[in-house]
DNA sequence: CTTGAACTTTGATCTGGGTCAACGCGGAGG
DNA sequence: CCTCCGCGTTGACCCAGATCAAAGTTCAAG
């Protein structure tokens, strides 16, 4: 008996695989899915690990599995802007592009699938569905990047933390019940890359935090661990 | 002898139309071209026209034919964020929402080739190739938003301006010729417009252009017509 | 437990761009 | 011709957020 099919036929690495449903996989019947499969494997990396360096040949696409992959683009001098948050299960790569314009960075400890690009391609020639799943991402990935040209272009930096967080407990809260209020999460980012998502500076970003909890918005604990008590109340400081 | 279709079997409407060579249009075929123009008709809006409200109902798609068409957010309190501008021959619509999330206004006076939601989304199914230009297109406008975010998040109210000359000097300089250094177009946008796209205020915008023209990086006649005589100083302005 | 390095907070001061106000200019309408 | 009105420009002043400086935390390594 193989080793690398489960008994139902999915993939031992699939299996568990939250991509397999919500993300880009679930376009793939049985027989796609095994052969993807066969060229892929899971890939761990730590935090600061850089994935894809701007301006680098591409030639593997992930899925995330697990943690927070940032991309950026950083000014010929040094200013830096983070440019989206990729979390699980996100599918990594630009199609049609054989270079990359931004950088990959893993923001906490991650896991990825990847496969070679190749691979890919050639199930997107023989599945609609695939593609239209990507191209499905592409436009909620417009669609948050325009939110984000809102946030970035006319709201204040009290503002633009509030929507920040929001959006980090839309994506990452366990207790994933959307109709609950409250919310509590770890921030998969450091107050410098929160500063470099934001336009802001670090003594920005801690000010503005510092200012959320003695208004009892939030609480935090261990710099990382944030507790939200009412939702509603956070979002009427998104300023929307 | 049919009086809407050109002799060659291409649709009047489409014979001298952009979109049939370089916008979406050129994914499909005779036949599909013929029954996609049977549903479409040219509209014409002037400058400040609302195309379309903010969470209105999408039933019709378009593509730009000319002009620019800009595409905004509001605040609930009146502050407005321009997240992209539509040049001839883009496409204009958002796929699998059935609202929008964005207004669009025209910008300049423009003309717009429009047709059913569901005409496009029948071709859609029957034309890979239609879907595949709609996703390639998708992607190039996430690239440019991101571009975007970098230059709200990151750069000086100098760069933005600079930035944005170089932006619609690509788009619409008539003397398309990549290779010249000098550009000369006419600004389609009035200076709050350019606010509003670049997260400033007018009085900055204004500023900002009268300092580019006092270092005689551009020289502008009649408010709208600006010439660059070198695109080279103008990038060195604009902090990539 | 101590040390140290990385990260975060807080305070003092400065400044780019916002705000408020006045003026200029060109085209449409009388 | 003048007068309006919608833009655009310019100047004076102000403030949100940047910059500079100094402590305080956290945590892993010794």
């Amino acid at each position: 008996m193989r080793k690398d099919v489960h008994t139902d036929g999915t993939p031992r690495l699939c299996v568990s695989c939250d991509a397999r449903h919500k993300g880009i996989c679930g376009a793939l019947d049985q027989e796609q899915l095994v052969a993807l499969a066969k060229t892929s494997h899971k890939q761990h990396a730590e935090s600061g690990t850089e994935l894809l360096g701007d301006a680098e040949r591409i030639n593997t696409y992930a899925v995330v599995l697990s943690g927070v992959v940032k991309l950026a683009k950083t000014l010929s001098d040094g200013r830096q802007q983070i440019v989206s948050l990729q979390f699980a299960p996100d599918f990594l790569g630009r199609p049609f592009k054989s270079e990359s314009a931004l950088s990959a960075e893993a923001a906490t400890d991650v896991s990825l699938c990847t496969f070679p690009k190749a691979a890919l391609e050639r199930l997107m020639q023989a599945s609609p569905e695939l593609e239209r799943r990507l191209y499905r991402q592409a436009l909620d990935e417009l669609d948050q990047a325009r939110e984000w040209i809102v946030t970035l272009g006319r709201k204040t930096a009290g503002e633009k933390i509030a929507s920040f967080l929001l959006m980090i407990a839309r994506n990452i809260d366990p207790s994933a019940d959307p109709d609950r209020d409250s919310a509590n999460f770890e921030l998969p980012l450091t107050r410098a890359d929160i500063a470099d998502f934001l336009g802001l500076t670090i003594e920005t970003v801690s000010r503005q935090l510092t200012r959320l909890r003695a208004d009892k918005v939030i609480s935090i604990e261990n710099n990382r661990n944030v507790v939200v008590p009412s939702l509603a109340r956070l979002e009427a400081r998104a300023g929307n």
